[in-house]
DNA sequence: TTCGGAACTGCAACGTGTTTCTATTATGAC
DNA sequence: GTCATAATAGAAACACGTTGCAGTTCCGAA
């Protein structure tokens, strides 16, 4: 499932000793593997706590609700996703093309470990506003992506893309959680959700 | 699973005496005023069954779980909506007007009422499979609501709307609901909302 | 009217997220 | 190396969704 990250010594964002740095890697370890066995309901803090060998008020003091715990892991997969595809370009000679391929990867990838995926997206979407914070980054990591999915090959990074290539992005990830929940919550398949989604692609990128 | 009964003359769907009936208004009726009152938490299962006058017991014995009883009273907050609202046809002459004058209002309703709006949203964004036959009353409520407003005049009641129309219904209900969970969350502003939308529709709609 | 089963009440109990508290251990300044 | 402070362990307790159960009431059929 996860490639084990090194025990690197930077991490993207500072924050805390080494001891703590590793504290926080096991509780996410952990908090993946107990969701990709058993969904949301295995997430139990309790569980949690032991697995990453950590005492419970300690679980609490890293995150402060099983929301956010979820949604940090949420956050961490998509960066570790990011780190390892956000190399090379995306490939097709149009935008919709090329937004359809990376989003297509995405939801095989997802619907590969449906328990995680359950467990992800139910916390995600379930976060109330004490979450806005996690939330934001996740939501920056979607953008990022499909931005860089239309510009394709015109993409530089760092440099700002414009507003009517961001309301497009959101839109398409607005469609994209939405489909992902109808599959969580089984009320779509595979295939719908990659139908759906490539119709409103092609809705939006014309 | 009910055979038949003779008492009741007629509601809309069958099912149950009006001791019955009436039970369920008042459960949904305590479900509304909670939430109103204090969102999500504020409906805590004891609550409503001591404000409907019901025994905790029973209260389960109508909807099997927290999730299910806000979504069937988000389903009959819709219907209402609809009830009062459905006669007339949607000003506009255009299917976008149409559509962003319908969201508008519709939107502008639940803003109206955040705690309201912050627990059903949270209730219909958080239910899982078990969940699947109240949310696909809410889904086809809305499917309705916006392919009425994209045919405008045109629409006549029955008939089923063209696949393409659905299409573009989902994707704009997908957008809807995205934005009222980012603004529930406080990630955007009532504005931030309308805007969104309004980019969205004009976008799928032309 | 009487009877049998379904529905309801009241209440206790359980599971899991969350909080709290004390004793112990790690960390960093001096 | 010593000490003050912060961080952690361990465990109990609380809150609320949910379940289970014994006794009571309601309702339709005979």
């Amino acid at each position: 499932m996860r490639i084990l990250t090194t025990t690197n010594s930077l991490t993207t964002d500072d924050l805390g000793s080494a001891a703590q740095r590793d504290r926080r890697r096991r509780i996410l370890d952990a908090t993946i593997a107990l969701a990709s066995s058993g969904g949301f309901d295995a997430v139990q803090m309790r569980a949690v706590a032991e697995q990453a060998d950590v005492a419970l008020g300690t679980l609490y003091r890293y995150f402060p609700s099983k929301i956010h715990l979820l949604v940090s892991a949420l956050a961490r997969t998509f960066e570790d996703t990011q780190t390892i595809v956000g190399r090379k370009p995306v490939p097709g000679d149009t935008p919709s093309e090329r937004v359809i391929y990376v989003l297509r990867r995405a939801t095989r990838g997802m619907q590969g470990d449906a328990n995680l995926t359950e467990a992800l997206t139910r916390a995600f979407m379930f976060a109330d506003a004490s979450v806005a914070t996690e939330i934001h980054v996740v939501g920056m990591q979607l953008t990022t992506m499909l931005t860089r999915s239309i510009k394709g090959e015109a993409y530089v990074e760092g440099e700002q893309p414009s507003d009517e290539d961001v309301a497009i992005a959101r839109v398409i990830s607005d469609v994209w959680l939405s489909a992902l929940v109808s599959w969580v919550t089984g009320r779509a398949s595979a295939e719908d959700v990659a139908d759906h989604i490539e119709t409103a692609v092609r809705l939006v990128l014309r």
